[in-house]
DNA sequence: TTGTATGCGTTATCAA
DNA sequence: TTGATAACGCATACAA
């Protein structure tokens, strides 16, 4: 019995003798009713193998319980981390996930984002790359919209305390000695990318350290293309944009006879867990990704329950150091290539 | 003007002056109807900003078009590839991804895929942990199912071909005069990590190698953890489960100052972008995880059509040779641990 | 070509 | 405590 034989409230009424709001009291619970109805309502529908229509229902009843998410790549741990947390704590409280993945593009993440909000009663924009005008449309959408990392008005806000994390890999760096340092960047329209290089920068200046920075990627691929840059600069110490590009610069210096950290060190953000197994294992920024997601839930909970928007929330990272940074060399020793 | 003041069909029918049959054709672009009208109409419905109401369409219209997927964990860069897949291919053809993530556990996962069917109208369980019966109540739900990277009679099929996969890895190492084989393996309910068993097992027979296997699991952790097991094996290759059992595996050699591949071989499935910059880099079966999905839904698209299910699609992968296998060494010696 | 009226499956309002 | 009926927002068969 396919989808035409299904079996609706109407059936199970008829087949019990009684009337459809009887059964739909009968199944929901209501208190307004007889025990002996409900037993028989009940039987008679698992009889009949009737399950409701959830669709119907929460078209009748108004706002679908569904979540709309858009990620930039799913392939990304970061994001899927944060899916996991926000997955499960929507799941709690009986939502459910639809998610689109934007492929890095702000034109798409806009098309996805209109779609996602008719099918949605909430929105979450992970790492939006949307221009200034398109978060502004998102925003103008009728349904709440919560943003992780990117700092945003009258929406919701989670994101990672870049500025505590930049100090803290910064001040290690210096603790080790290094004076001249190099950020290996992001992707383009990557507000943790600018985040991070503005927090850098400024952090730099006030521990009197040199910060060069070039432009990159996300993956592993970005990171090992970077080598020859990295070697040519002068720094001593390299902070990549995440793990997946450290690990692919890591790579390439071992292709290249670079000794890490003898030569040189090597630290980023996130720590997904191949940071740990990389060689050497990387010295990186632990954040809570799954727990961004779940505030990001919380926030869209209590605003769906009429609140205003809380203050954001800002989640402070901890640098877990690994085999990836020593103490600075003396020297810089320029190689040919 | 939030949810409540939304603008309907019937309101742009009143300010156009006309009825809401003609105002859905003119907006539908229904041929019956005059081009002055649906020019007028257009321009009052931009002019109010009328959205109309997805939810209210599609469940007048049917079936919804939403694609449930199941997915063991988000975390695994495997599923992230296969629903990058999926989502590319049924989003082209106006179809969204409710996902869900069972976290290995079969009895979640089986509400999931109950929840999912009540909002979407096709369903993809990729690598189901369901047990036997609960395969059965997935398949008796009134939605069309397929099957990634699970055999299953009476619904759609596309896998990995891990007989061809097998006879690629041992071949490798054959060739290479390896005779004894370690297997660190994947979660207890993988189908996977049955089928690449059996299929080891099986092509192992047939090239005279001997094949120990030992349980392991999917994250590099597992991998790690299965150091000292694979130490005192006799084994002079190892086989794991995935890239990132054999990553952590990987690091706990280096650990231990095993030699790969001078004095261990490892190798093992998926190629995830990590594998190729591993220290040294794995050898890996390449397979196409994001066509996975896709294929998954030309199956799902067929049958919504109203055609038979087709036969399994099975996917070769490739063998990516690179640094961490080698010539098996003559001797094995044991260590003392 | 256009308008009226019905129904999708459910819940909720109102009488009974 | 129950039952008939009106919504929810839209598309369409049928009537005009």
């Amino acid at each position: 019995m396919a989808e035409r034989g299904r079996v609706r409230l109407i059936d199970v009424a008829r087949a019990a003798g009684t009337s459809v709001s009887t059964v739909s009291r009968a199944l929901n619970g209501s208190d307004r009713i007889s025990p002996q109805v409900v037993a028989h309502v009940r039987a008679v529908a698992d009889e009949l193998g009737y399950r409701a229509d959830r669709r119907a229902q929460e078209f009748k009843l108004g706002r679908p319980r569904t979540v709309g998410v858009t990620v930039p790549d799913l392939a990304n741990p970061f994001f899927s981390e944060v899916l996991k947390g926000l997955g499960a704590a929507a799941r709690a409280d009986g939502h459910r996930l639809l998610i689109g993945e934007s492929g890095e593009d702000p034109a798409e993440e806009l098309r996805l984002v209109e779609e996602l909000a008719d099918h949605s009663g909430a929105l979450v924009l992970c790492s939006s790359r949307l221009t200034r005008a398109g978060l502004d449309r998102a925003l103008a959408l009728p349904v709440p919209v919560v943003c992780i990392n990117r700092t945003v008005k009258n929406a919701g806000v989670v994101a990672i305390d870049y500025r505590a994390a930049s100090r803290l890999l910064l001040e290690h760096l210096t603790g080790l000695g290094h004076r001249r340092v190099l950020y290996v960047g992001g992707p383009a329209a990557s507000w943790s990318d600018a985040e991070r290089r503005r927090t850098l920068r400024r952090t730099a200046r006030s521990l009197d350290v040199t910060l060069d920075e070039i432009d990159g990627g996300w993956s592993g691929h970005h990171g090992y293309g970077a080598g020859p840059t990295v070697l040519r600069s002068r720094a001593t110490a390299v902070i990549t944009f995440n793990d997946l590009v450290g690990v692919g610069l890591l790579s390439w210096l071992h292709d290249n006879g670079v000794e890490v950290p003898a030569e040189l060190s090597v630290t980023s953000y996130d720590d997904i867990p191949i940071a740990a197994y990389s060689r050497p294992p990387l010295t990186s920024l632990r954040n809570e990704r799954a727990r961004l997601g779940e505030l990001a839930w919380r926030q869209l909970a209590g605003r769906l329950a009429g609140e205003e928007w809380p203050r954001p929330d800002l989640l402070a990272p901890v640098l877990v150091v690994r085999a990836s940074t020593g103490p600075a060399r003396r020297r810089v020793r320029i190689r040919a290539h």
